[in-house]
DNA sequence: ATGAAAGCGCTAACAG
DNA sequence: CTGTTAGCGCTTTCAT
């Protein structure tokens, strides 16, 4: 193998160097190169191994500026920790894979970073924006200017669009569902922190009081770990709660574990509902009853929706731009 | 809010645009836009308002071009849906953007693609590789030419650099704990697809015989459903085995599930361990005991790896860009 | 404080 | 089949 071993850090080769190796012009190196017509077989496999030794591969920015490249769309989640964000995500990548376009995802859960940091580093680098954004989605759309931001799970205003979840419908089919089972004492465990835990902590709080009921409120970190310690402390207290709605289903799994930690059975002691039907919930024992969302529609939604907004076929801000999703009540063993 | 507007598809505004609009040259919206010397804060003002106005964002081609982006790194991963995967793309993704990098995301193992196709998606736009690309790696570094390709779990031959995982060390480890135990009758569950499975069965066989047990080795894809499935059937049928080693953590899951319907104890009848260590271990009932990598350090010595073979203070190819990282036991409750 | 010129690396559109 | 010309949108000189 013929290689001459160029700096790494160096200038890389451009097609310049190509073509003057060759003895060839600029312009016949990218025809060998794209494996473009108009160009002898013999000189397109020499310029093709003289631009392999040279290590050249062309510059995606020249590129992009006079071909105008693929579409990049940046994806700003919290927490790829959190199975229901790669679950999302999963099928993010595979839509936009679809179409051609490619997908810069920035998780700003890891640092301190709040998701405004995500879309800064985000917004220089592509065309659109898809993301958890909760408060920040108005900035968000002001850092993207006229490209197309679409928010998941907080209410459109200055986005381009959305995708929310019908939060209402959601606690209705489960506080149905925990009274229908004859549950008197029903505590809902909600996330501790804001944006998206506002939706639905309001809409679980405005449904017990239409159906008469009126739960106790706890709040943990919306992980495993800290829902199975706030419930835990809650099982050791004199609260014989007998139904328990949990924020996601990653945090209704750590309630199961306290639960059966602290030697009440599920469901006969207490009945359990997660939120979020994401794939873990079988996995659990006992199996998880849900509030589940087709993570791949949901996924499939907002790059259909950004596909609109970026062809115009949906107005940004219009009605169309802005659509709910509705959660399904799965029943498995633990309600 | 003044703002005409433009045709969401036809050409962007162009910052000629801008200065023809303000009357001033483009050079002066260059100073305005980036917050620079040499203007009057008014005419600062009055530019940003227009190019605001006028939906302009600069093309990030053109900045790329004149001043050298940020370094992109493309992730190839086969599957977002199995947690390892998350697990892993959220250390790099960390990594990354604490060097202001930033990770262009592939999952290949959604359509019917091959790692061979996400490479070709992401060697065009991005300027070094990390990837599960098991068989695959030669002609991914091929196709990235001169720019780093980091392949894991998978032997570096042409590739710049990799990460290994000592699977002789993980099986002796698990092997050891179940004999023990005094688990006589040991399976093996092995994922039915190549690349990584060869890796780990050959280690699981060749400690296996050092150590002089001969476990049965059966195979199910890489899924937990499937998984679950085949240990279904082999727990219906005659063979009492009263040890089991798997694959990976999901695997594991599902096969205490299966264990779980057929009436079997763990581990009081068949100790289980799983591969990886991933979060999900302890959210399954009993708790998984399991070899476990520190996906957060894998991810950290990926990028790290990356960054010397990029600054060319690693040399590719040479012994330091082929690391080696070890499993270690973590005893839970299911061996 | 502002403007003019040059050029980043590539490909499209024409020559020849 | 191959080479020449132009220009993508931006930032860097270097003037003014």
């Amino acid at each position: 193998m013929t290689s001459r071993s160029p700096d790494p850090l160096g200038r890389r080769a451009t097609i310049l160097d190509v073509a003057a190796a060759a003895g060839v012009s600029r312009q016949t190196v990218t025809r060998a190169m794209n494996g473009m017509a108009g160009i002898s077989p013999a000189t397109r496999e020499r310029v093709q191994k003289l631009a392999a030794d040279l290590g050249y591969s062309p510059s995606r920015f020249a590129k992009g500026l006079v071909q105008g490249a693929r579409i990049s769309v940046g994806l700003a989640i919290p927490d790829l920790t959190n199975p229901y964000f790669p679950a999302f995500a999963s099928s993010v990548v595979e839509a936009a894979t679809q179409r051609h376009w490619n997908v810069v995802m920035d998780d700003y859960g890891h640092g301190t970073g709040s998701s405004l940091d995500a879309v800064a580093r985000l917004a220089p680098q592509v065309d659109a924006l898809i993301g958890y954004l909760g408060e920040d989605s108005d900035d968000a759309q002001a850092l993207m200017g006229r490209r197309p931001v679409v928010v998941l799970d907080y209410p459109v205003s200055q986005a381009a669009g959305g995708i929310s979840f019908d939060y209402r419908h959601a606690a209705r089919l489960a506080l149905n569902h925990l009274t229908a089972r004859g549950c008197t004492n029903i505590v809902y465990l909600d996330s501790d922190q804001g944006g998206t835990a506002a939706g639905r902590g309001a809409a679980v709080a405005a449904m017990a009081a239409e159906a008469g009921v009126s739960p106790t409120i706890c709040h943990a970190a919306p992980s495993a770990s800290a829902a199975r310690e706030a419930i835990a402390v809650l099982a050791a207290g004199s609260n014989l709660f007998d139904g328990l709605l949990v924020f996601n289903d990653l945090m209704a799994a750590g309630a199961l574990k306290a639960l059966q930690d602290s030697g009440r059975s599920v469901p006969g002691d207490c009945a359990v509902i997660g939120m979020d039907g994401i794939p873990l919930g079988e996995l659990v024992t006992p199996e998880l009853t849900t509030l589940s969302l087709n993570l791949r529609t949901v996924g499939r939604t907002a790059v259909d929706l950004l596909e609109g907004l970026l062809s115009g076929s949906v107005p940004a801000h219009s009605k169309d731009a802005s659509l709910t999703l509705r959660h399904e009540l799965i029943l498995r063993q633990s309600a």
